[in-house]
DNA sequence: TCAAATCCTGACCGTATGGTCAGCTAAGAG
DNA sequence: CTCTTAGCTGACCATACGGTCAGGATTTGA
């Protein structure tokens, strides 16, 4: 099972060694928080020479500031599909799905920026204080137009935001105590819809949309 | 305003210099990571030199230990209150309450859970295996006891507790997020009872209690 | 073919960290 | 008053860390 070892390309050879980095990292600084990496351990995971991380990374910060906004472009995507929806069942429905879905797929990354987040947000609070803030304010806009459509009840809309966040984002951020409560497994497929059914069915009675 | 100076008994000086010592603690364990606090800052901020820490606490990771074990047990208590309620509009409603004075007033040790387990709860790994484990099946049979005396819907008990864990401690654990969304300050009063109530009617009715 | 540009890395450096310890001070027991 | 014990701390140490750099290897374009 060798390589073909075709010559590669220059900029092939740049963002296939970029990536290799980016993906140990994200999952040595969610296992260890920022402190807790090291460059060292970032290459070992890599299978790079510590000095290569430099080469293509000038410090740890701007690595680190590069899984995060990785990660904060994921978070963001995962509402387009709430904005064409005509009523809260879809619209909040389909976002707990992509949602849920992060946290399955993501949980290194939603880790890292759930770690970020509660030391202060100390590289990317510039963009809480812009992108989420239009972000937030946009869909707090749809969700009070729903209300006022009678489609649902009249519920904070900033407070059903932090639920839907909190609770999706639970299931991988505290996914290894969820882990442990399920007897040490994770969470097998028939679990996850179990999950996603769960978290969408309280809600969306919660929200008096069901 | 100088202090009286009384020479304090032998007793009274570990146990004031141990608080002290886990205050600081906490603070900074919560702010900065179990990797990247140092004794140093965690001296600083108590006011007293490095070398009197290791006087108390022999290394960085039992000091860590003793701070997530004083957690754990406020965390546990919290439920205190569900116990000896005769429905979910009351147990449920308390336990919210409770959790939610938790993370109004430890936001600090919430953070430095939810930093345990997402790291893989190195250090208290087996309290999840033993209490955590009894304390969830105990709960969940409660909740499974109001769904059959029809003071409930039939939702899945441990997804109502993770949304009962998510939704309160996200106060805490993304206070920083929170209060950027709300113009930078933190919540008010009113604001934080605006929360209370939200988290309590969404709930409480999402599991068809009211 | 060859020079420039890019990629790569072993060896190295200054610093900060967790932890130690000898020796001091002060409280308490008798 | 005196001896014992607990409390305290400046100075120190070994290690591990982030980061640098000189110089070699490889690709690219002319």
């Amino acid at each position: 099972m060798t390589e073909p070892a075709r010559p590669l390309r220059r900029n092939e050879i740049r963002q296939q060694n970029e990536t290799l980095i980016l993906q140990a990292a994200e999952k040595v600084f969610a296992e260890a928080g920022f402190g807790g990496a090291t460059m060292q351990l970032i290459a070992d995971v890599a299978g790079l020479p510590k000095a290569n991380l430099h080469y293509y990374f000038a410090t740890k910060e701007d690595l680190y500031r590069q899984v995060v906004q990785n990660i904060f472009e994921i978070w963001l995507h995962a509402a387009d599909s709430m904005d064409q929806a005509d009523g809260p069942v879809e619209g909040i429905g389909a976002y707990i799905d992509a949602k849920m879905e992060i946290s399955r797929r993501h949980p290194d990354g939603s880790k890292v920026w759930a770690s970020e987040v509660m030391h202060g947000a100390p590289v990317i609070q510039d963009y809480l204080e812009t992108t989420l803030r239009e972000w937030t304010s946009g869909r707090a806009a749809l969700i009070q137009r729903w209300i006022d459509e009678g489609k649902m009840a009249a519920v904070n809309p900033e407070h059903l935001l932090y639920m839907l966040w909190a609770t999706t984002q639970h299931y991988a951020d505290f996914g290894h105590q969820i882990e442990t409560l399920n007897g040490g497994k994770p969470l097998n497929d028939k679990q996850w819809r179990a999950a996603k059914d769960s978290v969408k069915t309280m809600i969306l009675r919660g929200i008096g949309a069901i």
